[in-house]
DNA sequence: CAGTTATTTTGAATGATTCAAAAAAGCGCT
DNA sequence: AGCGCTTTTTTGAATCATTCAAAATAACTG
């Protein structure tokens, strides 16, 4: 399917600027909406950055891409939807990465006990030490002893 | 122990917005910073909104309180430290309520594939209805049918 | 192509959090 | 109790991501 008629199918109107939006974000990775209007800019100079928080809040809403929330950190968007993944961030530099769903059977949708709430979503964020930060780490605490 | 000591022990000077603050994060529940002062105002009038933020971001450092996240809202405090428990938000009315960590074991806290990470945290919110919530889209749905 | 409606542009507003400088208060010591 | 040093609070302003609003423009329908 093109991305004119994924735009179609989602009651979108066919645009520069979406069709700009849906081809940066068509590669993997974690965009805030200012990088998103960089790249966009490239090939669309003259595009506004509200022009990509509209289209980014329609994309979200219909689903074609994905916003994830890190503390501290604007909003980010991605195109891997509907599989509900989880993330890791960096504490060291930031870096995020996808996580699969825990060990199969998705353990993260079912809580002991979730005081009478009916779940329709887990939203799981992992904190740790990217590769490179922790071998950085390592360093530091080894010429420190 | 008393709250003063609790204050130093953490390294920190006993001072009335502090110990205003501990008494309102006492009770369980899960405030803003704007909430917090209001309660703080009520028993300490003349403390600034300021103050509330330079103590909550003290005791988040010194880990007498917690900090969450969740979308769409300012961030929330709550005195229950120390277990890493999980939280549900209603979509419906906002309400957020305690999880205690899945199933035994944490299996948060073993993905299938870390990329390379070394995890030391994971933040889990759930999202879905509470029982109000779920059961007035109940009789909304079975009145539209 | 004209009419209708969605989208983009431009410019400003909002709200939570942070920054900075001066005043006040807590603590250790005498 | 009083001094001096350091932390904390106050006051006032700044920052940043996001949102709001109105007018201009562009996409779809027939
Ligand atoms: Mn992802
Ligand atoms: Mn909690
Ligand atoms: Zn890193
Ligand atoms: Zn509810």
């Amino acid at each position: 399917m093109t991305d004119s008629e994924r735009l179609q199918q989602a009651g979108l109107r066919v645009t520069a600027p979406r069709l700009a939006t849906l081809e940066v974000l068509r590669e993997p990775g974690h965009l805030t909406a200012e990088e998103v209007y960089q790249r966009v800019a490239e090939t669309l100079p003259g595009t506004s950055l509200q022009a990509v928080y509209n289209v980014l809040a329609a994309f979200t809403e219909a689903e074609l891409v994905r916003r994830v929330e890190f503390p501290g950190s604007p909003w980010r968007y991605e195109s891997r939807v509907g599989d509900n993944h989880h993330h890791v961030v960096c504490s060291g530099c930031g870096a995020v990465a996808d996580i699969d769903c825990v060990v199969g059977h998705a353990p993260c949708l079912t809580p002991s006990d979730a005081s009478g709430f009916v779940l329709t979503r887990a939203e799981v964020t992992f904190e740790g030490l990217c590769a490179a930060c922790a071998a950085a780490a390592d360093r530091e605490s080894l010429a420190s002893a």
